[in-house]
DNA sequence: AGCACGGGTCTACTGTGGTAGACTCAAATC
DNA sequence: GATTTGAGTCTACCACAGTAGACCCGTGCT
């Protein structure tokens, strides 16, 4: 999977396939509509654009997607680091972290994240 | 400022800025023609639009950003956590990590961050 | 006076994301 | 056989990022 940053309106779609796959063509257009307020030929035309891109999938009326959540994230986080932060971390929490504060949870959460990827 | 995310192309020509501010507007047609290939209209151009949405100013041929580098920066830091992570951080983390290790100055760096940021 | 030149605007084309109306087609139903 | 219904396509409009060619204007050089 190549670094590809998606756009919003992919993200959105994305996330409701996730949550349903595998999900019958139709229920998501009804999904779509609930959810995101798009008439059936507009997730149509979704379904097809991103088909085409390698995103998604539809095979007799059932819709599944051909990249992961956790692909896609990946991808999502690396390309703002990257792009953003010149690769790095630190650099990256101290922007996000700016004026913020974090629970003690969160805190040890993260802390227990950073010792399972040290290296050696 | 209103965490509005940036275009590419907004974001390259801010880096130039930033990098050279105060920079005279001739001397901003030469850079970005370098380092972007654009020609002088295309540098204007993006000089007007910018100027329009208060990210730039260009006073008497002298062109400073009105946004500096960190705000962008937590900006888009804050925005991708938001809408890709339900803005979690260690959600973040998990999927940026991935695979990666990170050497031992890095996660004593970042631990150190994360001390400083929490609450009470 | 005339010209070159740098600063800057105007207009406009291209691509594409986002969105949808109109329509086709096959299967199910009456 | 005729009709409804659900799946799916075609065409198209709008907004806007990205990009640039043509042009205008003032100032200073010749």
């Amino acid at each position: 999977m190549e670094p590809k940053r998606l756009y919003d309106g992919e993200l959105r779609f994305l996330n409701i396939i996730w949550a349903h796959e595998p999900v019958a063509s139709g229920e998501l257009v009804r999904l779509c509509l609930d959810e995101l307020g798009w008439k059936k030929s507009t997730t149509y035309t979704m379904l097809k654009r991103m088909g085409e891109k390698g995103l998604v999938q539809n095979e007799s009326a059932t819709v599944t997607s051909l990249v992961s959540r956790a692909e896609v994230q990946a991808a999502e986080s690396e390309s703002v680091v990257q792009q953003t932060f010149a690769g790095s971390l630190p650099r990256f929490l101290v922007a996000f972290l700016g004026g913020k504060t974090i629970s003690d949870e969160e805190a040890e959460a993260i802390k227990r994240l950073i010792d399972e990827h040290r290296e050696g």
